[in-house]
DNA sequence: ATGTATTGTGATTAACTGAGTGAACGACTG
DNA sequence: CAGTCGTTCACTCAGTTAATCACAATACAT
């Protein structure tokens, strides 16, 4: 039926507005007087699915959130704001909680948190793994050596590479595509290519970071069954810090090695 | 106790996370993790009162959020992300369900929306009030009145005003403040103030508006109890539209008499 | 004016998610 | 080898939410 289309449509919306603390009720209103613009509690019942004696307190409770407005007239009518306006008021509302929680969060936040470490960590999901690299980075005093390919230099990435590059950090990128370089001929300019240890083409690729020779991050692509849907858990990363650490006395001297070797062919 | 301001701080933090969709185990487990850095399930059992056997599942719940880090070693230790992090990680979150959710709801979105109507509706709540006028400003083909207080004249809202007259609308804009008169001098340069009908300065104050003769909308606000506290449903507010709806009716006539009365006086 | 149909409000019950507890298994240590 | 600690799993209980029903109020029609 020509349902079809608009009933994916109707329904991953009622999934977003209950992740977003909606009721399954109020979701399934707000969704039905998107599409009917201005109904009656019966109008509502008939395509949201919803029992009419409890559209009342679905349309009450997105009253409440300013999300619908009422017409006190009988039969009483129920209206929903454009999906725009909707946009800004999630938005609104989400920046104020992230913006109470991040403030409470520093206030807690010990400073205790970059000391010696034995062992490693693991990470697991290409976001998550992303974070720390986007962390380590931000948080670099002199040197960023980053190993990688270009579907894993994403634009955050190269943001935080930019701002360290600014801030007098010197950068170090190996196994760049010609892509990338191009793009970071211009985004950080005291980036210094060299290259890599290893051949990466036949391997499932993945990353390598060390910062300040104290910190380093080793990834791997997991691609589980096949590589076509980027899968969350495609990949996964284990972490350390301190120099006394494990990850980071191999890892720091596999990269001296091969930057010294780097330095000599190149005739520096 | 010392613990007494972080403890605040600890209960918001606990508070927005379960709003943001995590369980209250692991609400706290993450709080507690941001507070101690590195920790033992033991450890997080004693600062979060999360019953020891269940960090496990709060931790797996964080992990597969992205939040926490394990390390595989016994016993097993869990890192919590940094509250910079923790904002990046959510912001992205956000943007993700609020793009797909506008997006689903544009594809739901009638066209029958703005059309003819009987009868009022009614919003409660400064914030839904303003949502209705940035609606009604931001639909604008010709011309806006709006008499508002300088309380009410959000940032918000004259954006939506410069925007508007960005695209030819004329504005008019009555009983402004000196200092909001200062900022639309520059803002909205072609805003043409008038002397308002009323003096509002007895009055609880709120706002006037009307769009192209067709849209209006008036508002009070009705401080319960003492005006000290922004109660969050301080304001009410009315609005319809259509050329035959008697409230745009009876305002396009006040309206259109002040005005022209102020063009008198001006000797235009 | 009265009866009927429909709207609005409240109460009650059922189902489900999530918090809390305890038992059992496994690993490391003395 | 035994005991202790760490880890996982299974189960109970409570609170919340969905769903249904019953009743009151209003509007419309005859």
């Amino acid at each position: 039926m020509s349902d079809d289309p608009s009933s994916k449509a109707r329904s991953t919306a009622v999934e977003q507005l209950k992740s977003l603390g909606l009721s399954t009720y109020a979701a399934r209103t707000f969704v039905a007087l998107v599409t009917l613009g201005e109904a009656t509690a019966q109008d509502v019942s008939d395509l949201a699915d919803v029992p009419r004696t409890r559209v009342y307190d679905a349309a009450d409770e997105l009253r409440e959130r300013g999300l619908v407005d009422v017409k006190r007239s009988n039969p009483k009518q129920f209206w929903a704001i454009s999906s725009e306006t909707t946009g800004r008021h999630f938005e609104r509302e989400y920046e104020h909680r992230v913006s109470t929680l991040t403030d409470a969060l520093d206030r807690l936040d010990d400073a205790n948190r970059s000391t010696e470490q034995r062992g490693v960590w693991t990470v697991t999901g290409r976001e998550a793994v992303t974070d720390r690299v986007i962390d380590f980075i931000s948080a670099a005093d002199d040197e960023v050596v980053y190993v990688t390919v270009g579907e894993l230099l994403t634009d955050e990435i190269g943001e935080a590479l930019s701002r360290a590059s600014d801030e007098g950090v010197s950068i170090r990128l190996a196994d760049m595509s010609e892509s990338i370089e191009d793009r970071f001929g211009r985004d950080v300019p005291a980036a210094q290519p060299f290259e890599s240890l290893w051949d990466w083409s036949d391997t499932p690729a993945g990353r390598l970071l060390m910062v300040d020779q104290e910190k380093t991050l080793v990834s791997v692509l997991v691609d589980g069954k096949g590589e076509y849907p980027p899968e969350p858990r495609d990949e996964t990363a284990i972490w350390g810090v301190g120099s006394t650490n494990s990850l980071v006395v191999v890892l720091k001297a596999l990269f001296t090695w091969q930057l010294d070797e780097d330095r000599d062919s190149n005739g520096e």
